[in-house]
DNA sequence: ACATCGATCTACT
DNA sequence: GTAGATCGATGTA
């Protein structure tokens, strides 16, 4: 089973299955429901991680949780860039959290990737954060930035052709949950998180 | 300049 | 359940 994932990753980093920058085009909230079940797949120098995504959520233009909500800066720069890139950001001083980077250029919103299933390279993941509980790697946006070794170095990369991509194998999530979104303290009130339901590996019930 | 807060996580009670 | 880590971005003076 292992190895097969293996050999997916793979074969996803090769090109197949990478999703189309098309994808990103469409609204970010429907963005964000279809990522639930792909997969996310960097490259490093100590071995390819992968992971299924199982938990994510939407920030959109005119939205206070959105950190693009007060126009342009240097920091969500990416954000208003093309679709299908990366946004890395540093949050609460030692965190770093990604982003698939949606819509067209000049607009800025994005999904959050707020957790993973980890699939290929879970030892390197044990590693990367100092722990051997599988539930625990990737359950969270910082903490699967660490698993996968994701900093501000990785901000702007083009997801559908770099080191760091996200991938389709054809995986159909069961049942996806809609909930409002979590750690904010403005936007609760949007149904914006999408979950892998009775995932495990999700952030919090 | 200074104060506050954040799309978080961990350790400890 | 609550506090502490730790720093860049943002707001107020």
């Amino acid at each position: 089973m292992e190895c097969e994932d293996l050999i997916l990753a793979h074969r996803a980093f090769d090109g197949y299955g990478i999703i189309p920058r098309d994808f990103y085009l469409q609204n970010t909230v429907e963005v964000a429901r279809k990522l639930i079940g792909k997969i996310l797949v960097h490259k490093t120098a100590a071995g390819i991680l992968a992971g299924r995504i199982v938990e994510t959520e939407a920030y959109l233009q005119g939205d206070p949780a959105c950190h693009a909500s007060l126009g342009i800066t240097k920091r969500n720069a990416t954000m208003f860039g093309d679709p299908g890139h990366s946004y890395v950001y540093f949050v609460y001083g030692m965190y770093y959290c990604l982003n698939a980077v949606t819509s067209s250029c000049g607009v800025g919103e994005g999904v959050l990737i707020r957790a993973v299933e980890p699939l290929v390279g879970i030892d390197i993941m044990m590693q990367n954060r100092a722990t051997h509980k599988l539930k625990e790697l990737c359950s969270g946006p910082g903490k699967l930035c660490m698993a996968f070794a994701i900093d501000s170095s990785h901000n702007g990369l083009d997801l559908t052709e770099s080191d760091l991509l996200i991938a389709n194998d054809g995986f159909i999530p069961e049942s996806v949950i809609e909930a409002p979104r979590v750690g904010i303290s403005q936007g609760k009130d949007k149904p914006w998180r999408f979950y892998q339901k009775e995932s495990p590996f999700i952030s919090r019930k």
